[in-house]
DNA sequence: TTGCCAAATGTTATCGATATCATTTACAAC
DNA sequence: GTTGTAAATGATATCGATAACATTTGGCAA
């Protein structure tokens, strides 16, 4: 029995060393060997990772992060995972990410800015390759940090021509507009809406002041705003037009939800209550959601381009951490989708 | 202008080493001062924090983890973040993560057992403090690495009475066999099923063996089995639902889904092929997803206890980390709901 | 005043890799 | 056999923190 005075590793794995003894070279060979960096001899190489493999050493990838200041985590920051819109998003980026070779790092912020702010300081001091915002409301001090830490940079969701780093989104007021305009041109005058609190989600927030302006426009106004729900759930849409229906004195001619599902909760609640969609009340969603591709009354609906916003996201940032110059700033179309919950009004 | 020898951070960020000059104390003095441990004067300490924060000094994580051969990193593994189950058991355990400081790295398998053990790999090179894996069908390889990795390890959604190290889930196969009982006692005999590619979702085909089983039990046998979907969409019940009824010549009573989301899908593509249910067919789902709480019409399912899987997991499996013992298996009971798309049946 | 002990503070080694620079080797040209 | 040069290989400093041990300081008893 050889005396190995060699200590192990305390953590149990093989280490870059342990490789280095047994192949009889120093510990730089090996890293050169693994990193198939120039600088070693075939024939090394090829033995070098034999035995690498044998003994199922992996780099450490906390150490080879220290050693290069800067980590292959990027961090992912969504409001929510529910309602499929983040969720979208960021398994259109995955594809991307996993190519490159970066993992990501998710974190929920419930739509809370204070929350995403101590976020972005714990995710800092991983040194990241890249992180991503959802939306472009930050808080003054998160936005300040961003830019002093030189990591690039994505914002998602939302767009503005004066991004942190980069940026890929719709633009949520002109979006609110343009289905505003649609209904308008219909006949409709007395909207209503249905979505969260207000303040909790910015997004939507514009573009119900999208859709404000177009009624103005029109001479037109909405009667109630119904801004209560905690989430965009079916049952929320469900519960919060029950109420407005039956609470409100000036009826709508029809309701705009924050999304797709709550307009399908919505939908049910009009059933339940002996209402014919688009009849006696239209029906309008957002996001062009999964759930509309079975319905036989289909929502109308405005269709965000998610994936597409996650693919070029994700392209940007990765082309923007390998030093390359990227676009800015992007701005996606979006397309009204019309449905069976919305017809012509008689004058 | 004092000429400073000393070089800066290459990261651009504050070192340990900046805020010890700056306070004229050594390295260690800050090391103890941010971490809140004994060993420095109280005075000392508000002094080093004062200066800190006005640095804007953050200790770098990948070094601390460097130092302690072990990160704050959870690697959470699962399948896919659409319909919701997988979004619910994570965001049930995020509350409990955050609160004990942990971040989480996500991945996405697509249910590929062959990408689940890559990813194992490369997280194990991070040095988590946990693990945690979707169901218990695993590798070998990953089973093996994980088990020399001393890292805690939590097998969610599943259960099994041999886990790699901790586990909270529920029985497939009984639950499965369960609502089998349900049925046959209905009077059902001739049930069809919809779901995914077999092999794709183990658990999902163990409920089917469950189902099944209590079908020939009751002398009774699945009379179709459509598993050509690659997800589990509305969309992708609609069409798996809608070849079914038009191909098959033996007609099913009652078609069982692999969740509700598929058999809303099957739903309305009954409504749309003319048929009513319960009374031409019955629908069954899975898991009491959110849907069905607004529908005039609620599906016959099985209440999955999605939150309560992860609050558990999330719990012990910080326990764990944190050193205590803790039950390693735990299987938590699956409730049936009856809703309207199921009826007793006539003999 | 001296000596002792505990608290405060500092010094050095370490975690596991990579960058940088130094040294050795191999081989061609003379 | 020299010599020169490029490729192969190795030694050491470094990334930014913490652990372990060493030293200083302050207060009190003798």
């Amino acid at each position: 029995m050889s005396d190995k005075t060699e200590k192990a590793s305390s953590s149990g794995r093989p280490r870059i060393e342990d490789v280095a003894e047994k192949a009889n070279v120093s510990i730089m060979s090996v890293s050169r060997a693994m990193r198939g960096v120039e600088g070693i001899s075939q024939a090394k190489r090829e033995e070098i990772l034999k035995i690498a493999r044998s003994i199922g050493y992996y780099p450490n990838r906390v150490a080879v992060s220290l050693a290069a200041s800067s980590s292959n985590l990027i961090g992912v920051s969504v409001p929510t995972l529910f309602g499929t819109v983040f969720a979208e998003i960021y398994d259109a980026m995955r594809g991307s990410f996993e190519k490159a070779g970066f993992a990501t790092v998710i974190d929920i912020t419930d739509y809370s800015s204070t929350h995403e702010e101590a976020w972005v300081e714990r995710m800092i001091s991983w040194r990241p390759a890249g992180l991503i915002l959802s939306g472009v409301d930050h808080s003054e001090t998160t936005r300040e940090r961003l830019l002093k830490s030189n990591i690039p940079v994505l914002e998602i969701w939302d767009h503005t021509p004066n991004p942190i780093d980069l940026c890929v989104g719709i633009e949520h007021l002109t979006t609110g507009a343009q289905m505003g305009k649609y209904l308008t041109g219909l006949g409709y005058k007395s909207p209503a809406y249905v979505g969260v609190r207000q303040g909790k989600d910015a997004r939507a927030d514009r573009r119900l002041a999208g859709l404000s302006k177009s009624f103005v426009n029109a001479g037109g106004a909405f009667v109630h705003i119904e801004r209560s729900s905690n989430d965009t759930s079916f049952e929320s849409g469900f519960l919060a037009t029950t109420k407005l229906l039956n609470s409100v004195n000036d009826k709508p001619d029809v309701i705009c939800y924050l999304n797709d599902n709550m307009a399908f909760g919505g939908l049910m609640a009009c059933e339940r209550l002996g209402l014919s969609c688009p009849n006696d009340l239209g029906i309008v969603g957002y996001n062009g959601l999964n759930i509309n591709k079975v319905l036989q009354k289909r929502i109308t609906t405005s269709i965000t381009p998610r994936r597409k916003m996650g693919e070029t996201g994700a392209q940007n940032l990765i082309a923007k951490i390998l030093g390359a110059r990227v676009k800015h700033s992007i701005s996606l179309p979006v397309d009204i989708d019309i449905g069976q919950t919305t017809c012509v009004q008689s004058s």
